[in-house]
DNA sequence: ACACTATTTAGCAATATAGCTAAACTATAA
DNA sequence: TTATAGTTTAGCTATATTGCTAAATAGTGT
Protein backbone atom coordinates (compact mmCIF):
# COMPACT_ATOMS: atom_id res chain seq x y z
CA UNK A 1 0.00 0.00 0.00
CA UNK A 2 1.15 3.53 -0.70
CA UNK A 3 2.68 5.52 2.14
CA UNK A 4 0.14 8.32 2.00
CA UNK A 5 -2.73 5.84 2.22
CA UNK A 6 -1.16 4.19 5.23
CA UNK A 7 -0.66 7.54 6.89
CA UNK A 8 -4.14 8.92 6.32
CA UNK A 9 -5.92 5.64 7.05
CA UNK A 10 -4.00 5.45 10.30
CA UNK A 11 -5.00 9.00 11.19
CA UNK A 12 -8.63 8.44 10.19
CA UNK A 13 -9.50 6.63 13.41
CA UNK A 14 -10.24 8.73 16.51
CA UNK A 15 -8.83 6.14 18.90
CA UNK A 16 -5.53 6.18 17.04
CA UNK A 17 -5.43 9.96 17.02
CA UNK A 18 -6.02 9.96 20.77
CA UNK A 19 -3.19 7.48 21.23
CA UNK A 20 -0.90 9.90 19.41
CA UNK A 21 -2.07 12.72 21.67
CA UNK A 22 -1.38 10.60 24.73
CA UNK A 23 2.11 9.81 23.47
CA UNK A 24 2.86 13.51 23.16
CA UNK A 25 3.93 13.54 26.81
CA UNK A 26 6.38 10.67 26.37
CA UNK A 27 6.63 6.94 25.93
CA UNK A 28 3.91 4.62 27.18
CA UNK A 29 3.65 0.84 27.29
CA UNK A 30 0.89 -0.97 25.45
CA UNK A 31 -0.70 -1.70 28.80
CA UNK A 32 -0.61 1.92 29.91
CA UNK A 33 -2.23 2.97 26.68
CA UNK A 34 -4.88 0.28 27.02
CA UNK A 35 -5.68 1.53 30.53
CA UNK A 36 -6.61 4.93 29.09
CA UNK A 37 -9.34 3.53 26.87
CA UNK A 38 -12.44 1.43 27.36
CA UNK A 39 -11.33 -0.85 24.57
CA UNK A 40 -9.80 -4.31 24.89
CA UNK A 41 -6.05 -4.86 24.89
CA UNK A 42 -6.04 -6.77 21.63
CA UNK A 43 -7.91 -3.95 19.89
CA UNK A 44 -5.42 -1.38 21.18
CA UNK A 45 -2.61 -3.66 20.07
CA UNK A 46 -4.05 -3.66 16.57
CA UNK A 47 -4.30 0.13 16.59
CA UNK A 48 -0.66 0.35 17.67
CA UNK A 49 0.35 -1.99 14.90
CA UNK A 50 -1.42 0.22 12.34
CA UNK A 51 0.23 3.34 13.76
CA UNK A 52 3.60 1.63 13.61
CA UNK A 53 3.00 0.45 10.05
CA UNK A 54 2.42 4.07 9.11
CA UNK A 55 5.60 5.15 10.92
CA UNK A 56 3.62 7.39 13.23
CA UNK A 57 4.96 5.61 16.31
CA UNK A 58 7.95 3.42 17.05
CA UNK A 59 8.30 0.70 19.62
CA UNK A 60 11.04 -0.33 22.01
CA UNK A 61 10.99 -3.55 23.96
CA UNK A 62 12.06 -3.40 27.62
CA UNK A 63 11.85 -6.83 29.16
CA UNK A 64 8.29 -7.79 29.42
CA UNK A 65 6.89 -4.54 28.19
CA UNK A 66 6.88 -2.68 24.91
CA UNK A 67 7.16 1.07 24.99
CA UNK A 68 5.59 3.11 22.24
CA UNK A 69 6.85 6.50 21.24
CA UNK A 70 5.39 9.22 19.07
CA UNK A 71 7.30 9.73 15.83
CA UNK A 72 6.58 13.42 15.61
CA UNK A 73 9.11 13.89 12.87
CA UNK A 74 7.56 11.21 10.70
CA UNK A 75 4.10 12.68 11.13
CA UNK A 76 5.23 16.19 10.29
CA UNK A 77 7.15 14.94 7.28
CA UNK A 78 4.28 12.87 5.94
CA UNK A 79 1.70 15.62 6.25
CA UNK A 80 4.12 18.31 5.14
CA UNK A 81 5.02 16.33 2.02
CA UNK A 82 1.39 15.84 1.12
CA UNK A 83 0.61 19.50 1.69
CA UNK A 84 3.48 20.68 -0.46
CA UNK A 85 2.32 18.56 -3.37
CA UNK A 86 -1.38 19.36 -3.15
CA UNK A 87 -1.32 22.93 -1.85
CA UNK A 88 1.74 24.53 -3.44
CA UNK A 89 0.40 28.00 -2.64
CA UNK A 90 -0.06 27.16 1.04
CA UNK A 91 3.37 25.95 1.94
CA UNK A 92 3.86 24.95 5.53
CA UNK A 93 7.43 24.88 6.62
CA UNK A 94 8.84 23.24 9.61
CA UNK A 95 10.61 24.99 12.41
CA UNK A 96 13.20 22.51 13.61
CA UNK A 97 12.84 21.80 17.32
CA UNK A 98 15.44 23.88 19.13
CA UNK A 99 17.18 21.04 20.94
CA UNK A 100 16.12 17.51 21.75
CA UNK A 101 14.96 17.90 25.34
CA UNK A 102 14.34 14.15 25.43
CA UNK A 103 16.85 12.12 27.44
CA UNK B 1 -18.68 12.94 12.84
CA UNK B 2 -15.70 14.89 14.09
CA UNK B 3 -13.98 17.22 11.67
CA UNK B 4 -10.60 15.52 11.92
CA UNK B 5 -12.15 12.14 11.15
CA UNK B 6 -13.92 13.55 8.11
CA UNK B 7 -10.69 15.12 6.91
CA UNK B 8 -8.48 12.08 7.33
CA UNK B 9 -11.03 9.59 6.08
CA UNK B 10 -11.48 11.75 3.00
CA UNK B 11 -7.73 11.84 2.44
CA UNK B 12 -7.33 8.12 3.07
CA UNK B 13 -8.57 7.15 -0.39
CA UNK B 14 -6.08 7.35 -3.29
CA UNK B 15 -8.73 8.29 -5.84
CA UNK B 16 -9.77 11.25 -3.69
CA UNK B 17 -6.17 12.36 -3.24
CA UNK B 18 -5.69 12.19 -7.00
CA UNK B 19 -8.80 14.31 -7.50
CA UNK B 20 -7.28 16.94 -5.23
CA UNK B 21 -4.06 16.83 -7.23
CA UNK B 22 -6.01 17.26 -10.45
CA UNK B 23 -7.84 20.26 -8.99
CA UNK B 24 -4.53 21.92 -8.20
CA UNK B 25 -4.48 23.37 -11.71
CA UNK B 26 -7.94 24.88 -11.41
CA UNK B 27 -11.62 24.09 -11.38
CA UNK B 28 -12.96 21.00 -13.12
CA UNK B 29 -16.50 19.75 -13.69
CA UNK B 30 -17.64 16.43 -12.31
CA UNK B 31 -17.60 15.07 -15.85
CA UNK B 32 -14.06 16.26 -16.52
CA UNK B 33 -12.91 14.63 -13.32
CA UNK B 34 -14.72 11.41 -14.19
CA UNK B 35 -12.98 11.37 -17.59
CA UNK B 36 -9.61 11.21 -15.85
CA UNK B 37 -10.39 7.98 -14.05
CA UNK B 38 -11.54 4.51 -15.04
CA UNK B 39 -14.26 4.66 -12.44
CA UNK B 40 -17.97 5.26 -13.01
CA UNK B 41 -19.52 8.71 -12.77
CA UNK B 42 -21.62 7.85 -9.74
CA UNK B 43 -18.57 6.62 -7.87
CA UNK B 44 -16.69 9.82 -8.65
CA UNK B 45 -19.75 11.78 -7.57
CA UNK B 46 -19.67 10.02 -4.25
CA UNK B 47 -15.96 10.78 -3.84
CA UNK B 48 -16.65 14.44 -4.58
CA UNK B 49 -19.41 14.48 -2.02
CA UNK B 50 -17.04 13.09 0.60
CA UNK B 51 -14.37 15.65 -0.29
CA UNK B 52 -16.96 18.40 -0.07
CA UNK B 53 -18.23 17.12 3.27
CA UNK B 54 -14.69 17.40 4.58
CA UNK B 55 -14.36 20.94 3.19
CA UNK B 56 -11.48 19.90 0.98
CA UNK B 57 -13.28 21.06 -2.16
CA UNK B 58 -16.13 23.43 -2.90
CA UNK B 59 -18.61 23.32 -5.73
CA UNK B 60 -20.14 25.94 -8.00
CA UNK B 61 -23.03 25.24 -10.31
CA UNK B 62 -22.83 26.71 -13.81
CA UNK B 63 -25.91 25.77 -15.77
CA UNK B 64 -25.81 22.12 -16.43
CA UNK B 65 -22.43 21.52 -14.94
CA UNK B 66 -20.97 21.64 -11.48
CA UNK B 67 -17.45 22.93 -11.11
CA UNK B 68 -15.32 21.67 -8.27
CA UNK B 69 -12.51 23.69 -6.78
CA UNK B 70 -9.69 22.75 -4.42
CA UNK B 71 -10.03 24.35 -1.00
CA UNK B 72 -6.30 24.61 -0.40
CA UNK B 73 -6.81 26.86 2.58
CA UNK B 74 -9.12 24.39 4.28
CA UNK B 75 -6.73 21.53 3.72
CA UNK B 76 -3.75 23.45 5.07
CA UNK B 77 -5.76 24.61 8.07
CA UNK B 78 -7.06 21.14 8.90
CA UNK B 79 -3.67 19.45 8.68
CA UNK B 80 -1.89 22.35 10.33
CA UNK B 81 -4.30 22.33 13.25
CA UNK B 82 -3.82 18.62 13.76
CA UNK B 83 -0.06 18.93 13.56
CA UNK B 84 0.08 21.72 16.09
CA UNK B 85 -1.88 19.70 18.60
CA UNK B 86 -0.07 16.40 18.14
CA UNK B 87 3.45 17.57 17.30
CA UNK B 88 4.00 20.73 19.36
CA UNK B 89 7.76 20.44 18.86
CA UNK B 90 7.42 20.21 15.10
CA UNK B 91 5.39 23.26 14.38
CA UNK B 92 4.59 23.88 10.77
CA UNK B 93 3.61 27.40 10.05
CA UNK B 94 1.93 28.67 7.01
CA UNK B 95 3.42 31.18 4.66
CA UNK B 96 0.45 33.17 3.42
CA UNK B 97 0.17 33.05 -0.35
CA UNK B 98 1.64 36.32 -1.65
CA UNK B 99 -1.44 37.45 -3.52
CA UNK B 100 -4.50 35.59 -4.74
CA UNK B 101 -3.63 35.12 -8.39
CA UNK B 102 -7.07 33.57 -8.88
CA UNK B 103 -9.63 35.77 -10.65
C1' DA C 1 10.01 -26.92 33.93
C1' DC C 2 6.33 -23.96 35.74
C1' DA C 3 3.92 -20.05 36.78
C1' DC C 4 2.97 -15.23 35.95
C1' DT C 5 2.64 -10.85 33.42
C1' DA C 6 2.61 -8.24 29.11
C1' DT C 7 1.47 -8.28 24.56
C1' DT C 8 0.23 -10.02 20.14
C1' DT C 9 -2.14 -13.16 16.79
C1' DA C 10 -6.26 -15.75 15.23
C1' DG C 11 -10.89 -16.01 14.26
C1' DC C 12 -15.53 -14.19 14.41
C1' DA C 13 -19.53 -10.62 14.03
C1' DA C 14 -21.14 -6.04 12.96
C1' DT C 15 -20.51 -1.92 10.45
C1' DA C 16 -18.41 1.02 6.97
C1' DT C 17 -16.47 1.79 2.37
C1' DA C 18 -16.07 1.68 -2.59
C1' DG C 19 -17.29 -0.12 -6.72
C1' DC C 20 -21.24 -1.07 -10.01
C1' DT C 21 -25.99 -0.29 -12.67
C1' DA C 22 -30.49 1.78 -12.86
C1' DA C 23 -33.31 5.50 -11.80
C1' DA C 24 -34.09 10.28 -10.49
C1' DC C 25 -33.04 15.04 -10.59
C1' DT C 26 -31.49 19.80 -12.82
C1' DA C 27 -30.79 22.72 -16.42
C1' DT C 28 -30.79 23.92 -21.41
C1' DA C 29 -32.81 23.89 -25.82
C1' DA C 30 -36.02 22.57 -29.54
C1' DT D 1 -43.72 19.49 -23.56
C1' DT D 2 -40.17 16.62 -24.99
C1' DA D 3 -35.54 15.57 -25.53
C1' DT D 4 -30.83 15.58 -24.14
C1' DA D 5 -26.69 16.25 -21.29
C1' DG D 6 -24.63 16.42 -16.75
C1' DT D 7 -24.86 14.92 -12.23
C1' DT D 8 -26.56 12.83 -8.14
C1' DT D 9 -29.26 9.34 -5.39
C1' DA D 10 -30.77 4.57 -4.49
C1' DG D 11 -29.86 -0.04 -4.01
C1' DC D 12 -26.83 -3.81 -4.51
C1' DT D 13 -22.30 -6.68 -3.77
C1' DA D 14 -17.66 -7.36 -2.30
C1' DT D 15 -14.07 -6.02 0.69
C1' DA D 16 -12.11 -3.61 4.63
C1' DT D 17 -12.30 -2.07 9.35
C1' DT D 18 -13.09 -2.34 14.24
C1' DG D 19 -14.65 -4.41 18.09
C1' DC D 20 -14.72 -8.79 20.85
C1' DT D 21 -12.89 -13.40 23.18
C1' DA D 22 -9.73 -17.20 23.16
C1' DA D 23 -5.31 -18.80 22.26
C1' DA D 24 -0.44 -18.13 21.27
C1' DT D 25 4.05 -15.81 22.06
C1' DA D 26 7.80 -13.35 24.79
C1' DG D 27 10.10 -12.39 28.87
C1' DT D 28 10.92 -12.76 34.06
C1' DG D 29 11.34 -15.17 38.11
C1' DT D 30 10.98 -19.60 41.10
Amino acid sequence: MKAASRTFRALADPTRRQILQDLKQGELTAGEITARFSISGPSISRHLSILKGADLVSERRAGNRIFYRLEADGIATALGDFLSTVCPTQILHRRKAKKESRS
